[in-house]
DNA sequence: CTCACTGCTACGAATAATGTAGCAATGAGG
DNA sequence: CCTCATTGCTACATTATTCGTAGCAGTGAG
């Protein structure tokens, strides 16, 4: 799939809003949890697919060039990482975190079936 | 599609991290879309569709139930809006619209050939 | 009763992702 | 050289998700 490009009409704006193409960009499946990983430093492709377990290489691979081409991800001897403009990026991503375990605590009691562990994975989170 | 339950396994993530349950959430195209058109406040499923263009019907739908049970959208009498856990998640969501120019004028240069148009859209999109 | 509109569902066609197998390249050890 | 293991990545059939469009029931105005 080819990245969204600014200015460009893209999925839900014809207007060619950045904004939209960033939701564009990072909507994708994988997106968001590829640069989280990444953001702990370099990353090789099997290290990035065992950190994302269930993701298909094909995808990776596809992920990968998208957010190449983004200027978010590059490449280098010691693997995938994050551009100046992914750190940015990352940065934004980061508050998410947080956020997600207060999330966690309001909905996981909304939904008690679901719900027998967790408790610890929650907590621990918080450790970049 | 079933809304992913933080501390349980979800896509990406066999330990049940929150933060994976989030972007698992998020990752679902249109999402992140959704809430930036509510964070203007009420809309109703036609205007919802008609901010997201080219989104189809029951996909909207599907996003609209995963995000009411997610706690983020509910519905009063005036139409669909944010929770305050919303809200909140908007607030976190809202500093990627400066970074979006930034990175559309960074990225525009490098992908001349699909480039015409845009000016003005990038300027004038800092308006909330 | 009609008309226009709304929220929403149905469903086939198109697109994207999964899961697995496997290939070429590199490097270590013998 | 010749294995053997590992890595980055491709291929491809199966399955999941989304698109695009048609349309139904409900509401309110005229």
């Amino acid at each position: 799939m080819a990245i969204p490009i600014p200015g460009q009409p893209v999925r839900g704006s014809e207007s060619g809003a950045p904004i939209m193409a960033v939701f564009d960009l990072l909507g994708r499946r994988w997106a968001m949890g590829i640069i989280w990983n990444l953001s702990r430093g370099p990353q090789t492709f099997r290290g990035l697919q065992n950190a994302c377990e269930t993701i298909s290489p094909s995808i990776l691979n596809s992920r990968i060039k998208e957010l190449k081409q983004a200027l978010i991800v590059d490449r280098s001897l010691e693997g995938y990482h994050l551009t100046p403009l992914g750190e940015e990026l990352f940065t934004l991503l980061k508050p998410f975190g947080a956020w997600s375990i207060n999330w966690a605590k309001t909905i996981v009691p909304k939904n008690p079936e679901k719900w027998d562990k967790c408790g610890d994975d929650i907590e621990n989170q918080n450790s970049k």
